[in-house]
DNA sequence: AGGTTGTATAACCGATGGGAAATATACGAG
DNA sequence: CTCGTATATTTCCCATCGGTTATACAACCT
């Protein structure tokens, strides 16, 4: 996953309404305007964030007669939980060694 | 864990300066001057982005004479890790049975 | 052809991001 | 006290975000 795939990402999930549309779109594929009326948003609103989770990839777009149906991509969404997974173990290894270090001076001096 | 939270995490994580200095802070704790280095950019820019980890609990700082020393927090992380993850195997659930449903379609119709 | 619905685009606005440069502050060394 | 080092803050710039309204485009239905 090339730095610039996950700036755009990471900035799509970085706004609780494009984490909102990713949740409904979890329970399937929805229109643009039914990804609308759940919030007080307007239309043109939704739109420009379903082209930044377009441009991340998180999404993409069929064609149903005038409708653009919206599906999740889980790819992108898999490779930066990845990322983020393996720095999660990197520090958390290193707070593991911290801890063993601090253990070993606590004995050291009782 | 509060939308706002993972808002500034994920806002925290979309930048590649932010994140290589996360990459470097995980082999253990680092000046500022120690963080300006690597990078081509000003002590500022580099102290902007430490503010924003901050913001976003990334990282912590101390006080060792005049340094700063960083190091990072575990914990924002390991939530938002959550949060992906749990989205991610929904979405991975939708599209097993989206496979399930394909396969059962093929069956019928050999 | 004309009207309606679904979606996209344009033009605009205020707020914020990411950068540089300059300056200020805080601390330690001599 | 002064100098140098480490860091923060201020000021300024330009680009982008997130929202609005108004408008255009596209496809369906009479």
């Amino acid at each position: 996953m090339t730095t610039a795939h996950l700036d755009a990402t990471f900035m799509a999930l970085a706004d609780p309404t494009r984490r909102a549309i990713l949740a409904r779109l979890a329970q399937g594929e929805a229109t643009v305007m039914e990804l609308v009326a759940p919030f007080k948003l307007s239309q043109p609103a939704i739109s420009k964030h379903l082209k930044i989770l377009e441009r991340a990839g998180l999404i993409t777009r069929g064609r149903d007669k005038q409708k653009r149906p919206c599906r999740i991509e889980p790819q992108p969404l898999a490779e930066a939980n990845q990322w983020l997974e393996s720095y999660r173990k990197l520090w958390e290894a290193n707070f593991a060694r911290l801890d063993d270090l601090l253990d070993e001076l606590k004995q050291q001096k009782p």
